[in-house]
Parts: structure tokens; C-alpha cells; sequence
DNA sequence: GATTGTTATGTGCCCGTGCACATTTTCATC
DNA sequence: GATGAAAATGTGCACGGGCACATAACAATC
């Protein structure tokens, strides 16, 4: 692996040459810097990692993450990801803060206010969809603040990149497992959405139907509209089997699962019954592990805090974009087995 | 975070003495060691990992790996993680030699050998299970060359961590997942399992086997021995279900899927068949897409190749032992909507 | 041709750690 | 108390890259 001092041996210059070239500092000749690219190039020169990071020590980096979901389980796994690669970096001088605030745009501004009083310099955010925190996330780039977006993408704007599910596909994944599960003659499905403004539950509803539609043995018997409320969740689930006793399956597109269980359970419907949900939750694993949940779909929680703090290490310290602006966490199929 | 330097100050002695206690080089006045150690603790100090790396950079390091499995499209996969990680390592001026051998013990000894005489410092391995080999590993060790085992694991010897899969554990929740597949009264299975003599495929009937055998419903018919040839395989499947037509679930433990898959499409079963196997290889992936296969069971190949080189690596520059010596891949449960 | 300005190039230090070597201190011995 | 060995401590450089500053080369102007 060739190192600056080495091109520039063999170019006949100094280190600061190559180096001004490689950086496009300008004030070269130009005859000079088109022989020290074509050495660059044959000698397929790659900067050395190490060398970048103890270079970039000076700028003390502050990394800032702002997330969403107080109160819900799926984030606090998202922070101990954040955890673990606050703890890698610690040891590249690297911190990071977190900020844990509501969906509220409002808020979310105030969050990346609150982050750059403590001077951080690229910030990880789960964003609320709108179009102020867009042109806010384009005035960081352009101030040198790059911002990746985790979670929920928050398309059209300069975020240097996104971690997250596809939605869709993950919808289509649990239509495809439950068809697999589901061997009756005729499989009659309930659907349970979360609230249908939130896209992420919208996206993964349109790929469940649309996988299922396929098959003509499947009916899409009804969809209730359900909330994170467990409460409410019991009393929407109760009603949906008790007008619809020959459904068979379930499907919770986000929230209220371990209320829809106990529904399901006081009816006594849990041996019949397919259920598949997402995420893997404390209650859910405890439905999975007593055989009422028949799979969960996961969203690798811990990669969605873990990824884009290392995105955002990458480009500050290197440079470098990361290879895909979006990185797809797995589909992530969960059943009792192989739920820990 | 601390420095050597910064701690050297407090102590109110040179950077060199807190180098001698950190790295127990001796010839430091006992009282002094202590002092710098409390301060140390205090401090929290972690080794900056950069500096570690820039220092290590005259060690020029070279990791060899050494795997079996010639001509099997699993190991493809892992030789994929292990590229990959090699263009990471390269800018820390790092290189990767890889040597394919077969299962026999005296040709991974002949490949350790010319592994050596290129002065690799760190040795990744999918080992046969063997005496000699673990001995040499030992050997190694003393050496000051490291050792990853990756895929199987040789225990009782002094390799510094392994990683691969559970088969035990994948057996279970490959039976975990035919329970929920198969909802017929009677679910009668066939196992097709590889030749005995190989752990990970009796490892994964003996998890399998278990778990079912807590099922009232469930009956395991038969288990033929298959091989990883293909048209043993359909001869082999085709005689079981020519002798048992109740068989409505298939449990391929090993090679010889295609072949076998193969033999239920000629039998025109593939419609009422549950069947399980393991790996992503291309014509597991076709028969799932088919719709033949119901579902694979994969170990991870990318990481089982990438994984062992970032232990090695780690362990080379910083001296850091990785937090678990058994890094077990996750049970990754594929179908046909999260094939890709 | 000396002066000023511009462009081009070279040099030194920093980042944090490891390690070889130089220097100082300590202590025993005559 | 001078001598020498041993123990304890200090110092300089390397690793690779970024960046500020010093120096050199060259051109334009009076």
C-alpha cells in the first residue's frame, strides 16, 4: 500500500505537493499535479485509515443522534446500539449526545439547536417527514453538519444517508410467512394498523395486502385501527373476532400487540389462531416464547443506532460516503427459537 | 478522553514510564507503577485506537486464511465477507492471503506451513476436528500467531475465538419453523440427513429431533443418509417417498437439496411438502422461488468470512481479545419474500 | 536591476502509541 | 567518597496524513 511520501519520491516533489494534488488545495503546477495523479492512480493509492483518524483527532469529533419514540421499547434497543458504538469511538476520541424528543417538528428543531450549542459535528436524526426539518437538514450540509437519517428516511433532502427498513418489504415478508403458516383452506386475516398517518405502518399494511391478494385462498376479512394503548388494543381486537369468529390470522401492523395477544388469549383463540407482528419487544417475546405470537418480523434495531453513528465517523474523519445513500436493514424473521 | 501524555503529566513523570506500566514492560519503581495505575483507573484511560493502528503499521501485517470446502457454493459466500473485509484492512496497510484446501488434516498442515513461510501473523481456519491440527494450533500460539477458528470449531485448543453457527440451535429452529408450517393433524416428516460422521449435520438432526420430539403430532418417519451429489440425492428421496406417500414434510440436514427437491417436483408434491433446509446457495434460492422449498435456514457465510479477520486484526494491533470466544452467527430464517 | 506580487514547492509539527536508546538516579562495594 | 553496576526514568523517532508556515521560483512593474 503506497504512502504520500512514497508518491512523492517517486514524483520528485515533497509531501505537501502530493498532498495539496490529493486534497485539490490548489497552487500546483498543473503539468505537476497531472504527473502525481497518474502515479496516485497506478499505484492505486488509498489514503491509510489510521493515519486520517489520528489526523482528524484535533477536531475533538461530537456526534449528536435525536430520536423519537420516548417510552417505546424498539428505540431502546436503537439506543443501545448507539451505546455500543459510542463506546468503539470513545476510543478515536469521539463522543456522542443524545437527544430523545417527540415526533413534533417543533421539537425536533429545537433538539438540533440544543446539539450544535454543544458544537457537534454531524448529527444522526429519526425525523418527522416535513418539509422545515428538510431545509434545515439542507442548511447543516451546506454548513458542513452532515445528517443521516435512521428509522424513517426523510426523502429529498441533503441527509448524507439513511439506515432503516423498507417497510414495504418487510409487509410482504409477513404476508409470505403467513402463507406459509397458514395451511387452512381458507386462511381469513385481521388486520390490526397502527395509525394510518404514520407511513411506516401504511407501508408495510400496502405490502402485506399486496402479497396476499395473490393468492385466492386468502380474504382480507377487516381492518380495525388500532393505537399503541393496550387498552384499546384489547377492545378493538375483542371486537374484531367477535364479528369475524372465522378469522384465523392476525397481522399488527405496529403497536398494541401484546394488547391484541390478551384479546386473543381471553377468547381462547390462541391455539388456532397465526399471529405475525413486528419488532421483538419485551411483550412480545413473552407472546412468542407462549406460542400465541407465531413470528415476529425485526427491523435490526441495534444496526439502526450502530450505522449511522459509523456513517457519520466515516465521512467526518475520511471523507468518504458511504457505498449505498440507503442502507437496508434485514428482514429479520423471528419465532420461538430463535428469538434470544 | 486521557492521553499517555496527559496521565504522564499528572504523575508528574515521562511518557515513557506510563508506556513501561501500561505495557508491563518492568524497570519501574513499584510505587511509581502504582501511582500512574490509580490515575489510569481514574481516568478510565483507553488506548487510542488510531495510534494503536499507525504504530502496528510497522509490523506489516499479513493474515492468512485457510478454508475448506472446494466447490461448495457456501464457502463462496464466505470467501465474499472475506474480500470484502480484505479491501477494508488494505488501508491499514494489511493484506489477506487465502489458501483452499480439503477436509484432510495433512493438507491443512501443509497449508499452515506455506502460510508461514509468507510470515502471516494471524491464521483464520475452517478446521477439521483433529488432534494434530489442534496441537499445531497450540504450537502457533506460543508462536505469537494467532489463530481464529471459523465455521467448526476445534475446541480444546488454543485458538483465540470461533465463529459460526449453533447447529444444535439451528436444528431446533428449523423444527421450530416446520411446527408452525405444517398445521395438518399429522405432520409425518423425512429427514434427509448428510453423512453422519460430519458434526454439523448430526448437530443439526439432534436439535431438530428434539425439539420435535416434544410434538405429539409429529412423526418422524425415516432418515436417509444423503449425499452432497445430487442424483444420489434424487434416488434417495424419490425411494422415500415412494415408501412412505404420508410424508408431507422434508428436512434436508445437509447437501443434496436440489437433488432432492428435484424428486418431490417428479413426484408432483411439491404442493402439499413442507420442506426446510439450510443455506442460500443459487439452486436453493431457485426452488425457493419456486416455491418448493419453504423456507432455508443460513448461518451467515458474509460474516463468518469477514468476522475472523476483524478478530485477528483487532487482536494484532491492540492486543484486545474479543469480548465472547464463541461468536455465534444468528439464526437467520429466510423465505421467499427476504431470499435476496 | 531592484521591488513587489504571485505562484509553486518544501518543511516542520501535530495527532497517540510503541519501542529503542540515552540519561539520570540509586545503591552496593572497595 | 570515588567507582561501577543496576535500576529507574527521559527522549527521540517512526507510523501516515493534514495543515500552517517558510522558502523558493518566476513574472510584472517602475
Amino acid at each position: 500500500m503506497a504512502t504520500i511520501k512514497e508518491i512523492a519520491d517517486i514524483a520528485g516533489v515533497s509531501r505537501g505537493t502530493v498532498d495539496r494534488v490529493l486534497n485539490n488545495r490548489g497552487n500546483v503546477n498543473p503539468k505537476t499535479a497531472e504527473k502525481i495523479m497518474e502515479i496516485v492512480n497506478a499505484l492505486d493509492y488509498k489514503p491509510n485509515k489510521a493515519g486520517l483518524v489520528l489526523a482528524a483527532q484535533k477536531k475533538n469529533l461530537k456526534l449528536g443522534v435525536i430520536l423519537f419514540g420516548e417510552g417505546n421499547p424498539f428505540f431502546d434497543e436503537v439506543i443501545e446500539g448507539i451505546r455500543q458504538k459510542e463506546e468503539e469511538l470513545a476510543c478515536y476520541n469521539c463522543s456522542v449526545i443524545v437527544e430523545r424528543v417527540s415526533i413534533e417538528v417543533s421539537r425536533q428543531l429545537a433538539a438540533i439547536d440544543r446539539l450544535l450549542e454543544q458544537d457537534v459535528n454531524g448529527i444522526a436524526i429519526s425525523p418527522t417527514n416535513d418539509a422545515r426539518l428538510a431545509a434545515r437538514i439542507d442548511a447543516l450540509f451546506e454548513m458542513g453538519i452532515p445528517v443521516v437519517a435512521l428509522n424513517t428516511d426523510i426523502p429529498g433532502c441533503k441527509r448524507i444517508a439513511f439506515v432503516g427498513s423498507n417497510y414495504y418489504h418487510s409487509g410482504e415478508t409477513a404476508a409470505g410467512l403467513m402463507r406459509l403458516m397458514c395451511k387452512d383452506p381458507a386462511i381469513n386475516v385481521g388486520i390490526i394498523t397502527g395509525s394510518n398517518d404514520v407511513l411506516c405502518h401504511s407501508e408495510r399494511v400496502a405490502g402485506f395486502q399486496h402479497l396476499l391478494k395473490q393468492c385466492e385462498n386468502v380474504q382480507i376479512l377487516e381492518t380495525a385501527t388500532n393505537e399503541d394503548d393496550d387498552f384499546i388494543s384489547y377492545d378493538r381486537t375483542t371486537q374484531l373476532l367477535r364479528a369475524h369468529p372465522e378469522v384465523n390470522a392476525l397481522f399488527f401492523a405496529a403497536g398494541g400487540v401484546y394488547g391484541g395477544c390478551r384479546a386473543v388469549l381471553s377468547l381462547g383463540r390462541e391455539k388456532d389462531m397465526t399471529i405475525i407482528t413486528f419488532d421483538r419487544v419485551a411483550t412480545t417475546k413473552e407472546m412468542i416464547q407462549k406460542g400465541v405470537i407465531s413470528a415476529t418480523i425485526c427491523q435490526q434495531p441495534h444496526k439502526q443506532g450502530s450505522k449511522p453513528l459509523d456513517i457519520l465517523f466515516t465521512y467526518l474523519t475520511t471523507g468518504e460516503l458511504p457505498k449505498n445513500e440507503m442502507e437496508y436493514t434485514a428482514v429479520d424473521i423471528r419465532i420461538k427459537e430463535n428469538i434470544e
